[in-house]
DNA sequence: CTGAATGAAAC
DNA sequence: GTTTCATTCAG
């Protein structure tokens, strides 16, 4: 089919046989999506997500959608169709795949940012539609208690503690067996426990690099790094057993997410942890920078632009705030920026993505090991990797790399050598 | 700071 | 073709 289909079923409080769809569809021509990525590019505009109301990234801003309510079903469920087909008639660029990233990148006029502020106001007001489903309306939370074994064997979650904590760290061997339908692979069951008996069970299919917010963990998804490269946010990983909390929820407010960041803070708030913060910031330099003609603006984005332009409620906020927070700390403790004021670093390839994840486990099977023998062990195992099964780190790279192109591109400029010689 | 792995981009 | 540098941490 020419469509990525995604349904969020919804069992409702007050009619426990009636069941809200959400189907998201996306048109594949339009967003000129290839099928190595095959991610959904369909701004998933949850009010669990921390893409939310942060307009998620930029160049994903010709895909938003409009949002049309339909009446499909006598039985009471409703079903939103989201067409990527119908909102382009301000704003007709092509895909944000489209390698044009230069031309686009100036592009971004006045009118633009207003446009996409409005609809993120639109789309946290009670008012959105998407605000009305009970799943994410609830006040309570809700325990992960099963997750489907639906997905490829590269795109199943890490090893969760329920199975196999003994296992080494690979999840090739399990389900090869389980070829499903391509446009499947990136799909997600999940079920949730709400607590009470009334409620029954929740079941959920969705993105996997769908974040939630989880309870002492912030955000977190079964597929992290993919999750900051397509929301921009980082994560912890999720496991059957964590507590989700809706937004608004008291616990979500009071967290200290600093944990969250830990994961990401090597880049220690480079362009690359682009969170909402960074989008809408981003948005402003660029902004800027078509007006002025500045040069690359590193460290300086403007906070100013995320508290004016992100100033809907929501959890995101409080990442954001932390985000904030911590990049005041960062900038005054010194050993950071002051060093040098072009820290922008290199991202990662596909290899040290890996390693990165498996090396403490690789400490801790080899206890004593140095850490140049797990750096061996671990090219080793890098090599008789199959392709399928280092898809989704190079997939990762390049995505990150493109990202940081973009964004920095200086940043993979070598250090100058004095071999450095001109034309004779 | 060095090293051990791989990869990617800049020389 | 060569160099650099992304991650990680014991030495």
């Amino acid at each position: 089919s020419e469509h990525h289909n995604m349904v969020w079923e919804v069992k409702r409080n007050q009619m426990p046989n009636a069941v809200q769809k959400l189907l998201l569809v996306m048109d594949k021509r339009a967003s000129g999506m290839s099928d190595s990525l095959e991610l959904l590019q369909c701004n998933e505009n949850l009010p669990s997500s921390p893409g939310y109301n942060s307009c998620d990234e930029h160049m994903e801003l010709d895909d938003l959608p409009e949002l049309q309510a339909v009446q499909s079903d006598p039985t009471q469920s409703a079903m939103y169709q989201l067409s990527s087909d119908v909102s382009h008639q301000e704003y007709p660029r092509t895909s944000w795949n489209q390698n044009t990233s230069d031309i686009s990148e100036n592009t971004y006029r006045e009118n633009e940012v207003d446009w996409l502020t409005e609809l993120a106001n639109i789309a946290t007001s009670p008012q959105s539609p998407l605000m009305q489903c009970s799943f994410y309306n609830r006040s309570s939370p809700v325990h992960i208690i099963a997750t489907s074994k639906s997905l490829h064997s590269y795109a199943r979650p890490p090893p969760v503690s329920s199975s196999s904590k003994s296992e080494p760290a690979f999840p090739h061997h399990h389900w090869k067996e389980e070829t499903p339908v391509r446009h499947e692979r990136s799909v997600l069951k999940l079920t949730f426990d709400p607590g009470t008996v009334e409620d029954g069970l929740l079941t959920v299919e969705c993105k996997l690099d769908h974040p939630f917010y989880v309870k002492n963990k912030g955000w977190s998804s079964f597929y992290p790094s993919l999750t900051v490269v397509q929301h921009g946010i980082p994560c912890c990983e999720i496991h059957i057993g964590d507590v989700c909390l809706p937004p608004g929820h008291p616990d979500a407010i009071n967290f200290d997410d600093s944990g969250v960041f830990d994961t990401f803070k090597s880049y220690d708030f480079t362009p690359m942890d682009s969170s909402a913060v960074y989008v809408l910031s981003s948005m402003a330099r660029q902004r800027r920078a078509s007006l002025s003609c500045g040069g690359p603006g590193g460290q300086d984005f403007a906070r100013s632009g995320f508290s004016k332009n992100c100033g809907s409620p929501g959890s995101s906020q409080l990442s954001s705030n932390s985000l904030y927070a911590k990049a005041v700390k960062n900038h005054s403790s010194g050993t950071v920026s002051a060093t040098s004021p072009n820290k922008c670093k290199r991202p990662m390839n596909a290899f040290m993505l890996f390693a990165k994840k498996y090396r403490v486990e690789y400490t801790q099977m080899y206890p004593g090991k140095d850490n140049r023998a797990i750096s061996v062990i671990l090219g080793d195992r890098w090599k008789k990797m199959k392709n399928e099964e280092r898809r989704m780190y190079t997939l990762e790279a390049k995505a990150l790399a493109e990202e940081q192109k973009r964004l920095n591109p200086d940043c993979w400029k070598r250090k100058r050598t004095n071999s450095v010689r001109f034309n004779k």
